[in-house]
DNA sequence: ATCACTTTTTGTTCTATATCAAATACTTTC
DNA sequence: GAAAGTATTTGATATAGAACAAAAAGTGAT
């Protein structure tokens, strides 16, 4: 059975009946294709999206054009460029599905609305925050630093068992920060 | 003139007059030496602190007792592990001054009670993790990513422009994750 | 000023991973 | 099911930075 919203919602934080109806009524039910973008540079990240079901990536894209993934969000997440969505800044990294994905939007001047007219919203927001944004960040901070790459590519297998039945080769080749050829010959078992 | 916790408080989102009061009132003050140490692993990190003047490091041990930086914080910040402060778990990293240091803290327990009492204090937290932990996080993530060792160097430079100053070239090199003998050729210019 | 200690620099060799090039395998599409 | 396109693997060479070792420069303490 799939996860619904207010499933989502109520984990993080929960809130009171009539408060719940207030947010529910915030969100927007998406189905987008594959290959859509959520977001592209330049513009600010306008939506916290909840995805049910699906897969995306996000990624840099440097001058010459080179793609670089920094993200995958696999099924029931949270997904948004938290940097350009707090400050209401132009964003610098791309968010694009690569699988047909559902989800429910909700846009930042709904939760700043929310956020002044519901004390328990505001617990909820935190709790969003601290759980979804900062945990997974730090984390791959200290992937980057102290792991290598065979290491990083056994972390994300362990966390993602199916992943290379979702996500090219290339795009997580990306993501762990080394080449396809390397990310070939760690699987082969040649280093 | 020195910058006042009342100064930083208000500098992150506007609270009113007795919520402040409150506020205040459930930080202390303090005055800690070179080397001392805000944390250890092992423990919940229980403390937020306002640092008004002074250095830290945030870093990892492994296995074999090496050391690695994974921060600095200097002057006006706040400090604490976040994630280990959020969830209050055990904490991996330590923290520790490498200046003597002038310091506000208020307690995780504190901050707790004031967010359930005070709706705007929950609008100033929501504040306060958004501009300070997110934000820099982030930017740390694709320096480690998409810059290498020299560049890493000159960002930090261009970033705290004396830090080289109070910041050992091995403590230095560590955070940018690479040798002190790669970092003092960088130096050089030999690189 | 001297000895001990710490920090930084220099030299040499080694390794993980990049880069470039080509071959193979796998998917679509007509 | 053959041709075209895309993804993956394999091979050869190059390079940034690590590791180890030792010298040189700083920094105290007595």
């Amino acid at each position: 059975m799939k996860i619904t919203l207010e499933d989502i919602i109520q984990s993080i934080y929960l809130l009171p009946e009539q408060v719940l109806e207030d947010v529910l009524g915030h969100f927007q039910h998406l189905e987008y294709p594959k290959n859509y973008f959520l977001l592209k540079p330049g513009k600010p990240c306008k939506h916290l999206w909840f995805m049910t079901q699906g897969a995306v990536r996000y990624f840099y894209t440097n001058d010459q054009g080179k793609e670089t993934n920094t993200w995958f969000s696999l099924d029931a997440q949270i997904i948004t460029d938290t940097t350009s969505f707090v400050k209401q800044e132009p964003a610098q990294e791309s968010i694009q599905l690569i699988e047909d994905s559902e989800m429910f939007s909700i846009e930042y001047v709904g939760i700043q609305a929310l956020l002044q007219k519901h004390h328990s919203f505001a617990l909820w927001y935190i709790k969003l925050v601290e759980l979804h944004y900062i945990s997974q960040i730090e984390d791959r901070i200290a992937d980057l630093q102290f792991l290598d790459a065979k290491e990083r590519y056994q972390k994300l297998l362990n966390l993602y068992p199916d992943i290379t039945n979702r996500i090219s080769l290339g795009n997580l080749a990306s993501y762990l920060n080394i080449t396809q050829e390397t990310l070939s010959r760690i699987r082969a078992g040649k280093v």
